[in-house]
DNA sequence: TATATAGGTTTTGTTTACGAACTCATGTGA
DNA sequence: TCACATGAGTTCGTAAACAAAACCTATATA
């Protein structure tokens, strides 16, 4: 199942876009944000004591989320206030959804100490997972599964 | 299709396997790595060349891998070389593939230019993307997607 | 014997991260 | 009016992480 020893990936890493999503966004603190997001936190001050992130590297963050088109801000004016920002996902940034569920679920399979706190099912009640679906709608195991490239 | 604002995440970041599966991978050099080990890529030389990582921060990098279960070192020997160790990807690491084919799809859609110069397809040859799957091996739209937490 | 090679470790600057304190504009209560 | 609170940052000094290059070690080949 293992894939063959070779020296080199099949694409160089500058034209890769996984390449690309990793620079973006692979570093604890935008992941950590990101997570916060998804689940609906939109605040500067609601992600910091959250995160426990030094309010520098979370603002630093929040700027590049924002020009990288993962965030947005929005104006907002509660109750004998004056208007504020908060920071909502773009669809770009919701896109990303299916991967961090995933990655929940990797992580409780994997680091979990006994039942996971959050699960994901349907509608109807079944446990939900993350994997691959074919153009018929249907899973696709992973020894299933073919890599191309492109010539 | 947003979530509503929350001052807080339902789970605290410290119960949560999404937050123990960032602090162990959510890393630029860490997923670098998973990603060439997943193409194939086994030996320090070769990662170091393909990614251009710093030998000190490889060497650490692999070291905490291979500790935390991602990677597993492996003797071998080459005709006329003396015995060397390659890093291969445990069941745990090798896990993570689907996420990190999910990431490479979602790089193509947000941050590609032109065609994709790698997809993924079935045996069958349709087209394969990540995503939700119920009990019933079918696909489950993001809307059908239900989060439970646990009492 | 000298050189090459894989697979690292040491050494030495340079960024970056971190925590605490500070700023600034506004709103609230006494 | 004055003092205080609040959200959303910025400034600053220190600590940690990073990057580049040199160095190390054991074996194989010339």
């Amino acid at each position: 199942m293992l894939p063959p020893r070779t020296r080199r990936s099949p694409v160089a890493p500058d034209h890769c876009n996984l390449t690309r999503a990793i620079a973006l966004i692979g570093d604890k603190w935008n992941l950590m944000i990101l997570r916060s997001a998804l689940y609906g936190v939109r605040r500067f001050d609601d992600f910091q004591s959250e995160l426990g992130a030094p309010r520098t590297v979370l603002s630093g963050r929040l700027k590049t989320l924002v020009t990288k088109g993962l965030l947005e801000t929005r104006q907002y004016r509660e109750e004998g206030s004056r208007a504020r920002k908060e920071y909502i996902l773009t669809e770009q940034g919701n896109d990303l959804r299916p991967i961090l569920i995933a990655l929940t679920q990797w992580g409780d399979k994997w680091l979990g100490s006994g039942e996971a706190p959050i699960s994901f099912t349907q509608k109807s009640g079944g446990r939900v997972q993350a994997g691959f679906v074919g153009e018929n709608g249907r899973v696709v195991a992973p020894e299933e599964l073919r890599i191309v490239l492109r010539k």
